[in-house]
DNA sequence: ACGGGCATGTAACTGGTTACATGATTCA
DNA sequence: TGAATCATGTAACCAGTTACATGCCCGT
């Protein structure tokens, strides 16, 4: 689990370990399975040895088992804003930047659309780019690899309308 | 650098390290900027702590610096063909598979066509599977994630079919 | 010969992943 | 009650990455 997203799902609100993982099951639906229970912990546990975060016993009812109540520092709001304004596309997989959408609506750190349009100048700088040196190496082995990021990058533009066609009925409705 | 990265490139033939950075940059030309120099000596001697690569003094010119060559063992082989007949689709890149067909071609040891077949097989059963979980999803930010998921599959069939064409033209050549 | 760059190699850091431990909750 | 499961936490491992060390090579 990537220490930008827990911190992301911990801006909109202080949480328990277990109130994460539901949220991020929840946005991640059926692309979300097959990650370990226990690393939620893990990371959490080491953001706040960096001092990212910090962790506070829930000593709300006495005879509850020990639960800790994890929350952004300052140092961790920081990292989260800079994340969320970072616009270098997740090679990876799309559940970074889908995650980036929620976490930014959910704790009003920036407006959905504006990253949006953001990524999109960003991805279409790239794609030119990548057409540029698909032209210089047509025919050869690289070029056929530059052709396959290519046709990613525009299906991800495309998502990116999708994207846009979502948040925008959330926002009309709100 | 991935260790079967490193391996499949050793699979044409023994090399030197500078040997193996070389082939790697020119078959992944602009798109494999940005590694480090070191990291593949690093993979070497890891790999070679593992039992999947020996390492000999290349003696050849007796004032030569002490290079090193590198070549697979039984273990180093049985690894790279393991990784040829894997057909689960790189999610972080397009370069993994890329390789893959270039590994298979230049060591003699799979068809590319052949491997390209199965992918695809693969790439259309995930696609299947994620259509239809974007049904049950629709609507819902799960079903966003899942439709990025089905473009970028979709995409990367096409590129898939561009493959196919480079591989076909290259066997009929020889 | 000397300085910069390069091929090579090594050590340490970081972060994701796995495996397992512990106590609580639920259900047969 | 006792087994199964769950929420939580910890320790260790592994691989990718970075930073740096070394020694050769080449141009001036």
């Amino acid at each position: 689990m990537q220490q930008e997203v827990v911190l992301a799902m911990l801006a909109k609100e202080p949480s328990h370990g277990y109130q994460l993982r539901a949220r991020l099951q929840q946005a991640l639906g059926p692309a979300g399975d097959g990650m370990n229970a226990g690393q939620i912990y893990v990371t959490l546990s080491r953001l706040a040895k960096a001092g990212l975060v910090t962790c506070e016993e829930s000593s709300g009812l006495p005879d509850r088992p020990d639960r800790k109540v994890y929350a952004l520092t300052a140092a961790g709001q920081q990292r989260v804003a800079g994340w969320i304004g970072d616009m270098s596309w997740p090679g990876p997989g799309l559940a970074e930047f889908h995650l980036k959408l929620i976490a930014a609506a959910a704790g009003r750190l920036a407006d959905p659309l504006a990253i949006i349009d953001a990524q999109r100048r960003e991805l279409l700088r790239r794609l030119r780019e990548a057409q540029r040196a698909a032209m210089a190496e047509e025919h050869s082995s690289a070029g056929l690899l530059l052709e396959g990021i290519v046709l990613r990058l525009q299906a991800d533009l495309h998502w990116l309308e999708a994207c846009e066609r979502y948040w925008s009925g959330l926002k009309e409705r709100s």
